[in-house]
DNA sequence: AGCTGTGTTGAA
DNA sequence: TCAACACAGCTG
């Protein structure tokens, strides 16, 4: 029952554009692809399923687009051999990224719909430093940038952190506030870790609000807050990578533009929470994965963070 | 306010 | 494992 699954798809999208025009104008039944849902807007969203879990991989404007996100999924979930909505030649490259990667951090860059560009990016960086063989996680020096002491509302409900004007037009891309249709978002990358390459990405919407006239890192933020236990009076700073001598843009190893990285530590003040006790923050574990990290008193939690930034849209 | 994506259920 | 359906909760 596995092993006619391709073919199936590739039939069924044949067979599809025969089929009558039932559903017309009106919102579709279902897809004719798997993992792929309806929305109530008239999008599509894509799913996969692990361990009677269901992997939510985002929303997307067509069936087609949704599809593919679920092969990338499928091929990251399951291996080569997974069925898939648009069979082909699994490409090794792809397979390798994929399998270098947690599958978090596939399932958020298929939810940011970064995917792609990443895919390039990663394959890039691959073949350029690549040469020497493996070269393990080597901790990337960084020289301080700007901080902040998060306020309660930057750890609130409101989903978004202020980025100080100054220090957000000094040090991060500049933002096309055109007020029109295309407001050309920017997304910052961020991974923890030391940046040598077993850190977690996170990925936030920078924008800026004309509402309340201040820039802003939005979505993802909330969750990055919950899952490190930020809370308001902790320090975020953000510091460059000290990509210093030409050897290592010479070795290749400097494939990014720019890197940045934040640090963000808890506050000196022990209000509570048992000098020692530590608490234990469980990542967002999508199917098997699970990252586990401690907060303490006096454990500042280290983010590397690699910043990558590209804008969406043109 | 509108959309996302989670809770949930029944079917395959 | 999978998708249909409803609507809490998140986003901008």
């Amino acid at each position: 029952m596995s092993t006619s699954t391709q073919e199936e798809a590739e039939l069924d999208r044949m067979t599809e554009e025969a089929a009558p025009a039932a559903a017309a104008s009106r919102a579709p039944p279902s897809s004719r692809y798997k993992g792929v849902v309806p929305q109530p807007n008239g999008r599509w969203g894509a799913q996969i399923y692990e361990r009677h879990a269901r992997v939510w991989l985002g929303t997307f404007p067509d069936e087609e687009t949704a599809a593919r996100a679920y092969d990338v999924a499928a091929l990251r979930f399951r291996g080569r051999d997974a069925a898939v909505n648009f069979p082909g030649p699994a490409d090794a490259d792809e397979v390798a990224f994929l399998a270098a990667r947690p599958k978090a951090e596939v399932v958020d860059m298929l939810r940011k719909h970064t995917y792609d560009d990443e895919l390039r990016q990663g394959l890039r960086s691959f073949a350029a430093g690549a040469g020497a063989g493996g070269h393990a996680a080597a901790p990337v020096p960084r020289v301080p940038l700007f901080e902040k002491a998060v306020t309660p509302s930057d750890v609130g409900r409101l989903n978004r952190l202020v980025v100080p004007k100054v220090h957000a037009e000094k040090h991060f891309p500049p933002l096309n506030d055109k007020e029109d249709d295309d407001a050309a978002p920017v997304l910052l990358a961020f991974e923890d870790g030391d940046g040598g390459g077993a850190g977690k990405v996170w990925r936030f919407r920078y924008s800026y609000w004309g509402s309340s006239q201040s820039y802003v890192l939005t979505r993802g933020w909330s969750r990055f807050v919950r899952e490190k236990g930020l809370a308001a009076g902790d320090t975020v700073t953000f510091s460059q990578a000290a990509i210093s001598t030409a050897t290592a843009v010479a070795a290749g190893e400097i494939s990014d533009k720019r890197r940045m990285f934040i640090e963000c530590r808890k506050r000196k003040r022990t209000t509570k929470g048992g000098g020692g006790g530590g608490m234990v923050v469980d990542d967002c574990s999508h199917g098997g994965e699970r990252v586990v990290r401690l907060f303490g008193a006096n454990i500042a939690a280290a983010i590397g963070s690699e910043f990558t930034h590209r804008l969406i849209g043109s």
